[in-house]
RNA sequence: GGAGGAGUGGCAGAGCUGGUUGAAUGCACUAGUCUUGAAAACUAGCGUGCGUGAAAGCGUACCGGGGGUUCGAAUCCCUCCUCCUCCGCCA
């Protein structure tokens, strides 16, 4: 959520960044919409204050009457506290209703995108920040995708998922649910030598939490809802995570605060179909090593780089073939200022997957969650930042992959002293 | 799940027979005095949001959340949440 003052005072840079996010001139209305609502308030509230004041000495006025025992004269006093209460109550609910009209507005209105975010309608027209130089792994003709391989090796049974729960919830056994394990604890270990802490958070999230990084309202779909409890299945370890801080003042010193998890992730995906959602590409449960990063507003964007570095060196050691996408305006999450997309390559599909997205929310959760520090006399929104490091499921779909030979499924250096098999037969 | 108790500022802890109480006091913290330096002592400062103002300041709201009674509520009432104690049940 965008802060008012901020869209005040930067009207053409909001309107230029909406525009990056494909806004029509029609839609750009909504700023102006905003700064009404807000002019609004503000005269409101003097209003409402200035009532409040005479109320409030006037009842001093009726207290010190009655310890004179003056009653006659309090009474009087009394009707004119009555008629100003009628005005303010008016004010009250006039108050309530532009307020939230203006938290409806200011809801609906995205971050700003970064200035290096590039113009663009879709996914199509993420730019390609780093590509990759190194060689692809070669397959045979008879190369296998990683369903029947995970089917051959016995590593993951898509059926025994639907049986127990339905399709998108993968039962991973023998070998494949060691390499998963492994896999967690090799990107914590790396993520704890980076200086993250480690959390292991509740799986599931009140409406506050969610809605403090964004999921609510505008992702409200995609996640599970436990309707007894009124309480959300977390579609990432960010959910939580950030939500530490969630009304929290920080010091200008407690930074960079660092976090990282492990969490299974559920993810209603609805709408999602065709070969997209084949084998590991898109499940409805997978798990997800996540860091978070909490920041001086003046760091994190070299912050974000170094995210983007933590998250290159997992590739590197796992030895997969990876690119960096830095997303457009039309792709951007709402909340999020700038975001990298990690793609990992999946040889035998002939497919980008991608396995993480790092970004930098700047103020946007902050200032739903309250989350601030303090600089000198006043209080300043922090920064927030996170990404996969990594993300399980497409990992383990392309390290199937790309490492399969007629031998069996070779594992990479890295991972061999948390599998303790250096092959799958 | 049943019965009872409690939720106050960074922490501890008054107030809770309604009235200059945003809230005593102590600790912590910050600045100053003293000291060669430190400690101790002393002095002062020390919450957040909103409105207004160039600023100092002023106004307003907030004593777990929401609602109510009243001229006036941290103090009374209702409701929800959380924590503690006892009982029951289960890991």
């Amino acid at each position: 959520m965008l802060l008012v003052p901020f869209i005040r005072e930067n009207k053409n840079l909001v309107i230029e960044g909406l525009k990056k996010r494909n806004y029509s001139d029609n839609d750009l209305g909504v700023i102006d919409d905003v700064i009404a609502l807000d002019d609004k308030r503000k005269n409101t509230q003097t209003k409402l204050d200035s009532l409040l004041a005479q109320t409030n000495t006037l009842s001093k006025q009726i207290g010190g009457l009655y310890k004179e025992g003056k009653r006659e004269e309090a009474d009087t006093l009394k009707t004119e506290v009555a008629s100003i209460k009628e005005q303010s109550k008016k004010l009250q609910e006039e108050m309530s209703t532009t307020k939230e009209k203006l938290e409806e507005l200011l809801l609906g209105i995205p971050n700003i995108p970064h200035p290096s975010v590039p113009f663009g309608k879709s996914d199509e027209e993420n730019e390609v920040f780093q590509e990759w130089s190194g060689s692809m792994p070669e397959l045979g003709e008879d190369a296998l995708a990683h369903w029947d391989l995970a089917k051959k090796y016995n590593l993951i049974d898509f059926e025994l998922g639907v049986k127990i729960t339905g399709a998108g919830f993968p039962l991973f056994r023998g070998k494949g649910s060691k390499l998963q394990r492994a896999l967690i604890n090799f990107f914590l270990d790396e993520a704890h030598e980076a200086g993250y802490e480690e959390i292991i958070p509740p799986l599931l999230v009140n409406e506050a939490s969610a809605r403090g990084t964004g999921q609510i309202p505008d992702k409200e779909g995609q996640m599970y809802y436990a309707e007894k409890d009124d309480l959300y299945l977390i579609p990432t370890a960010e959910v939580p995570v950030t939500n530490i801080l969630r009304d929290v003042i920080l010091d200008e010193g407690d930074f960079p605060i660092q976090y990282t998890g492990y969490t299974p992730c559920f993810r209603r995906e609805a709408g999602a179909y065709g070969k997209d959602v084949r084998g590991l590409n898109r499940v409805h449960q997978f798990d997800k090593v996540e860091i978070v990063h909490v920041q001086h507003p003046d760091k994190s964007h070299d912050t974000l780089m170094g995210m983007l570095k933590h998250v290159e060196g997992l590739l590197q050691k796992l030895e997969l073939p990876y690119r960096i996408l830095r997303l457009c305006g039309g792709d951007l999450g709402a909340a999020s200022a700038l975001t990298f997309d990690f793609e990992v390559y999946s040889a035998a599909q002939k497919r980008w997957l991608e396995v993480s997205s790092v970004s930098n929310f700047e103020t946007y959760q902050s200032n739903r969650m309250k989350l601030r520090f303090r600089d000198g006399k006043t209080t300043r929104l922090a920064h927030t930042l996170n990404g996969s490091a990594l993300a399980l499921a497409r990992i383990v779909a392309a390290l199937l992959e790309n490492n399969q030979s007629t031998e069996g499924i070779r594992i990479p250096k890295a991972l061999q002293s948390y599998t303790r098999f250096d092959i799958i037969k």
